[in-house]
DNA sequence: TTGCAAATGTTATAATGTTGCAAATTCTTC
DNA sequence: GAAGAATTTGCAACATTATAACATTTGCAA
């Protein structure tokens, strides 16, 4: 069914954050794609925590580290993580999570807890199948499936549950 | 299953327009809320077409009625129309459609063709169940629920096959 | 080591959306 | 119908997000 409870789960971030570069530097390898400096520093940014981060939160990063970086610089990084299946932008957001699910193309269903900001991907095959086939139904062709949930996680439930 | 064909089927898109402020004045009245000449104009506008309309693209009609109309004018006219559940925002563009199941509290799944920009509202319970059961696996709660789903309309699938 | 393609730097600007406050309008209550 | 409250609008400035266009540099291959 689902597929990882990050981040509402307790886990070692670090651990993650490494997996997830570990995984981008094979992926790339493999791809024949180059994960230069300055899109590997954007990825291990993004990746930071799951809480989406915008364009120019990543672009005043960049500049503390003393990287003469514009709007283009992060905005291209950008578009090569994403289309690398690397990242993802949150569009209700205008911000980018890091991919949990990466290599694979997919389309991703997200969990945007409104309280906490954090993102948890989903792939959830029932959904895609019952997106399809409401898609059929009028004769259209999917190409690009966008689900974002926007609403409570387990733990902000606990913290305010009347809301 | 799904609802109604529009825009994908020819209709007459007069009538369609003349309906949807009929309904927008009836549900303004039930709910006490009040359509005024601005946001009439403003929902009008949105209707011209089943393609979404940006904020701006408003804005520049407005003007050229003469009316001396700013951004906040039109998003906020855009706000009550929304809050009203007569236009949906369609995140993937910055940009608003009218609603074709006005009146009832809904989230529709959309289907964005790249090709005419048509959009077509649906409601597909099949797709709402399969979502809310992926957040409850995740004991997530959900609060509002977007489906963007991009790709080619029945009409542009036709015109080019081979995309 | 030259030459090409990919990536980056740089400047400017476009597109989208918001804040804050004052003026006008509409609604309510007496 | 007048006073006062609440909603709506006008208006100016500004904030945020994203892209265009073109020069420069870098990495790689012939």
């Amino acid at each position: 069914m689902s597929t990882s409870a990050l981040p509402y789960r307790p886990h070692n971030h670090d651990a993650c954050v490494a997996q997830a570069l570990a995984d981008a530097r094979a992926i790339c390898q493999q791809q024949n794609a180059r994960l230069t400096p300055t899109r590997e520093r954007v990825l291990e940014l993004i990746w930071q925590s799951h809480k989406p981060l915008g364009a120019y939160d990543v672009l005043a990063v960049l500049t503390e580290d003393g990287h003469n970086a514009a709007p283009p610089t992060v905005y291209r990084a950008l578009d090569f993580l994403q289309q690398h299946g690397l990242v993802h932008r949150i569009a209700s957001l205008n911000a980018f999570v890091g991919c949990t699910h990466a290599g694979k193309h997919h389309n991703g269903m997200f969990l945007i807890c409104r309280s906490c900001s954090n993102v948890l991907e989903l792939t959830a095959p029932e959904v895609a199948q019952a997106v399809s086939e409401a898609a059929s139904a009028e004769a259209f062709q999917p190409e690009d499936v966008m689900i974002e949930v926007a609403g409570l996680c387990p733990a902000c439930r606990v913290d305010a549950p009347h809301d």
